[in-house]
DNA sequence: AAGTGGTCTAGACCACGCC
DNA sequence: GCGTGGTCTAGACCACTTT
């Protein structure tokens, strides 16, 4: 309507946008079969899931297993920088989070976390997968690796819950330098998998180093997101 | 291959990966033509341009008009709460950047804007469109509205250089504060053709909302971007 | 067992860039 | 005018989910 695209997966884009925008399905709810959807616009399938491809890089619906798709509900807001709580943020914004704890392993830093981490070839970390889910939907995988120097009693800790009331409380990190980075990517095996998307489906990438007051890099960790999960916020107050 | 992946996109996929990141094919050179690739690959053409999406989405190569597909240059690291300008930003990292001013209007803001910029519904805000290009391939379209209370005199201002030069110089805002969002999204006309890419291609929206030391709105500004362009970076300290 | 999306083929025609 | 990618069709078979 808007736009002057004449192309049929531009029309059958536009015409499931407008139902989906004008309210007429609810967050969750599931669209047609294609094969229904293919009958009713009078396309092909291939047509038919090429605008259901750009529905999805919008950010309108996403798929499910090989069960359907389904309209996405809003996104979570999220602040990267500011170090409060990923629970406390979703509850706050009417969401029901839950964290699910994939693996705790000691391991020897390889070149590339080396690297990044400012580490010497010989040094180990401890480094965490944890799975985030929004009202039962995984929206984020993060792994995170602790530089074990600055974390004695790692293992005697619940992992599974807040991080950074951890950091606080039992390892008194107060003052505390962040370094972010966001990106678009792709989510492969096992991100994909454990997100419940398709091998190669979109996603955001946020990178994110903890130093502490001395400048050393205490953690460093990266969270691969569902690009339909969220919104990254920042708050600053800058001088010129 | 470090895929379990079977799918013979996931095949064609990962070897013209392995040659991008083996430095076998240059930045901005092109690939073989889809029908040459198909043969060299024995795929049909659709699964091949599976393949070429995925690595699309994977900011490896890109598409140019109708003339080809090409390997991405580097992203460039983009700071957006820091106000530094943005060519600053590109020449400290080797690239040429270039800006051209499309539009300057005085427009009534509207329902939407008004929100965003806290004005209420008679306010009439200055309204800017440019384009920018690294290496003279256009990477963002940018929108910037200007509280017009906050900026008099604007039309003599030259609006193609640096908006933050201006803020500082010629209207004194030293102390600010940003607000900064940043999402996944899919570019469509008019940013899809000024960026030179497909209606529905992928992109990254950064929109920023800039107050002075009252807390005043004095400038909104959403930011489209090629999403194979750029990586958000954002540096903060804390404390807990 | 039936229904769903995921993969894949072998064509076709078109709009546009480039020569 | 030829070659390119962009759009589109009408099938097919498979893996998985749901009933």
């Amino acid at each position: 309507m808007s736009d002057n695209n004449s192309f049929a997966y531009a029309a059958v884009r536009e015409a499931i946008s407008e139902q989906i925008q004008h309210g007429k399905l609810a967050e969750n709810q599931p669209l047609a079969a294609e094969r229904d959807l293919c009958e009713q616009f009078q396309v092909s399938r291939s047509t038919l899931r090429q605008a259901l491809s750009q529905l999805e890089n919008m950010g309108l619906i996403y798929r499910k297993n090989r069960s359907g798709w389904y309209v996405c509900p809003r996104k979570l807001r999220y602040e990267p920088t500011r170090h409060v709580s990923f629970l406390d943020y979703a509850v706050a914004q009417g969401f029901t989070p839950t964290t699910r704890l994939l693996s705790v392993q000691k391991i020897k830093a390889g070149a590339k976390l080396s690297q990044l981490m400012e580490l010497d070839g010989r040094s180990t970390v401890t480094a965490l997968t944890r799975l985030r889910a929004v009202d039962g939907r995984p929206v984020l995988m993060e792994q995170i690796y602790f530089n074990q120097r600055h974390f004695p009693g790692l293992e005697k800790q619940d992992l599974s819950l807040s991080i950074n009331a951890m950091l606080k409380n039992h390892y008194h990190h107060h003052a505390l330098s962040t370094q972010i980075s966001i990106e678009s990517c792709c989510l492969f095996t096992p991100a994909a998998a454990h997100l419940g998307v398709n091998d190669g489906a979109l996603g955001l990438k946020v990178q994110r180093t903890l130093r502490n007051a001395e400048g050393e890099i205490i953690e460093f960790d990266e969270e691969l997101w569902r690009h339909d999960a969220l919104v990254v916020e920042n708050h600053a107050h800058i001088q010129m």
